[in-house]
DNA sequence: CCGCATCCTCATGGATACTG
DNA sequence: CAGTATCCATGAGGATGCGG
C-alpha cells in the first residue's frame, strides 16, 4: 500500500501513435480475453475468474481496476452484487478483436492440445470467422457444446451470437468443441460438422449458414 | 544457455480459441509495435532498435526470433546484411491493427504529453483511419513530417500510404506531428490543419481527402 | 557501424493462502 | 462472493561487451 498513485496500466509505450496508445489500455495480458468474455454479456468477478483459469485472482482484479479506469468496462452494482459489463467504447473493440480472431483462426486449425474450451467464447469468435455473411430470410440455428447454447443468426445485417437464448432454436447441432471450432475456422464443411456431431432440426438450416467453397484468403506455409 | 527449447513465445493461455492463440503469437509486449514497423517496409535491426525507442536490444532479438519461429516475420539475408520483413500472413495483421489504431485514435486526440513520433507509423495508420474512403480519380498527397515524406493515395481500392516515396506528390501538407496525427485521428478539420501547416500545391486536393463531416461513431464519455 | 550476447536490477506476473 | 496479502519466478529495461 505504499504507491497506488500512478497505477494506470503497466508501462506506456511513450509513443504518439494510435495503435500505441491502445495497446496502453488493452495490451497487457489477459485484458483483451477479458474482453472477449464480456463482450457475451456482463459477468461476476468469479465468473471472470473461472472461465480465465490461469490468471491469478489478484491480477484478474488488477486487470479490472486499469479497464475500468481506462474506461473499457464498468462495475454495475446491483442487488445481487458487482457485475463487470463493457462500455460503449469498450465494445467498440469487437471490431478488432473479431479480426484478430480471423488472423488466427489457422492456429486453431491445427487442433487442440489439451487446451481448456468455454461455449462463451463462440459468441464473437462465430460472427467474426462469419463476417461478411448475410441472409434473407433469415437464419437461426444453435450450437450445443458442453451442455451450454449457442444460438447464432445471420440475417442482412451480418452474424449475430448469442450464449443461453431464452428460446431454443428448432435447427441445432450437438457437437463437441472440435467440430464447432473447426466449422466456424473453415477446417471443416458443415458436411464434416453434421456427420461428426449430433443434428436435430433441419440440416439444411445449418447448409444454409455454412455453404461450401469457404478458403482461406492466401496460404498457409506451416499449415502442414 | 541452459535451455533454449520450448522458447516458442512466452506463456501460453491454453485456450482453444483463434483469438487467444493469436494472442498467443503476437500478444507479447512490442510485438504488435514491430509487426506495425514492418508494414510500412523492411528494415534492418537497428533501425528498429532505433524506432522503437525503450524496447532493449536483447528483449526486441527475443521477439524477432519468435515472430520468425511463428511465421509472421523473415529475416531476409541480403548483401547488405539482415533485413527483417513481415510474412504474407504476417501483412495479414494489418487489417486487425487498424482496427486497433481506430479503436484508439480518440486517445491520441488528447494530445502528445511528450511521447516520441516516427513519420513512419502514419502508414498503417493514416488508410486505418480513413478506411472506406474511395476517390475517383484518384486523390495524390503527401505529408512532410519532421524531415520525411508519407505520400497518400486514395482511390477507388481506398486509401494507401508510403513512407519516402520514389516521387513526390504535387500537393504536400508540411505539418508537425500533432497536426497530422489530429487531422488523421478526426480530432482537426483538413482547415484547421492547412492553417497550422504549411500547404504546397493545391488545397483542394487535400480538402478531397478530408471532407468534412467525419465523426466518431458514439460518443466519448472521457473526451472531456 | 551492425547484430546481437551477457549481466544486472527491479517491476510485473503468477500461485497460494487468507479475509471481510 | 469478491476480493487482499504474501511470496516467488519470470520478464522487461538499461548498460555494456564483442566479434564481424
Amino acid at each position: 500500500m505504499i504507491d497506488d498513485v500512478n497505477r494506470t496500466a503497466g508501462r506506456s509505450y511513450g509513443q504518439f501513435c494510435a495503435l500505441a496508445r491502445a495497446l496502453d489500455v488493452v495490451g497487457d495480458r489477459w485484458n483483451l480475453l477479458i474482453v472477449r468474455e464480456l463482450l457475451a454479456g456482463p459477468m461476476r468477478f468469479n465468473e471472470l475468474k473461472s472461465s480465465l483459469a490461469g490468471a491469478a485472482s489478484n491480477l484478474l482484479t488488477d486487470r479490472l481496476r486499469d479497464l475500468e479506469g481506462n474506461g473499457v468496462i464498468e462495475r454495475q452494482l446491483g442487488d445481487v452484487g458487482v457485475r463487470y459489463a463493457l462500455t460503449s467504447w469498450g465494445t467498440e473493440l469487437r471490431e478488432a478483436m473479431e479480426a484478430l480472431g480471423r488472423w488466427g483462426a489457422p492456429l486453431v486449425m491445427k487442433g487442440r492440445h489439451g487446451d481448456v474450451f468455454r461455449a462463451r467464447w463462440l459468441v464473437p469468435a462465430l460472427p467474426g470467422l462469419l463476417r461478411g455473411a448475410t441472409a434473407s430470410p433469415p437464419v437461426e440455428l444453435g450450437f450445443e457444446v458442453e451442455g451450454s447454447l449457442v444460438a447464432l443468426r445471420i440475417d442482412e445485417d451480418g452474424p449475430r451470437a448469442e450464449i443461453q437464448p431464452d428460446e431454443r432454436p428448432s435447427t441445432v447441432l450437438s457437437a463437441d468443441p472440435e467440430t464447432v471450432v473447426g466449422l466456424a475456422a473453415g477446417a471443416l464443411t458443415i458436411e464434416d460438422a453434421v456427420a461428426a456431431g449430433r443434428p436435430q432440426g433441419d440440416v439444411d438450416v445449418l447448409r444454409r449458414a455454412f455453404p461450401p467453397g469457404r478458403r482461406w484468403p492466401s496460404p498457409r506455409p506451416w499449415a502442414g
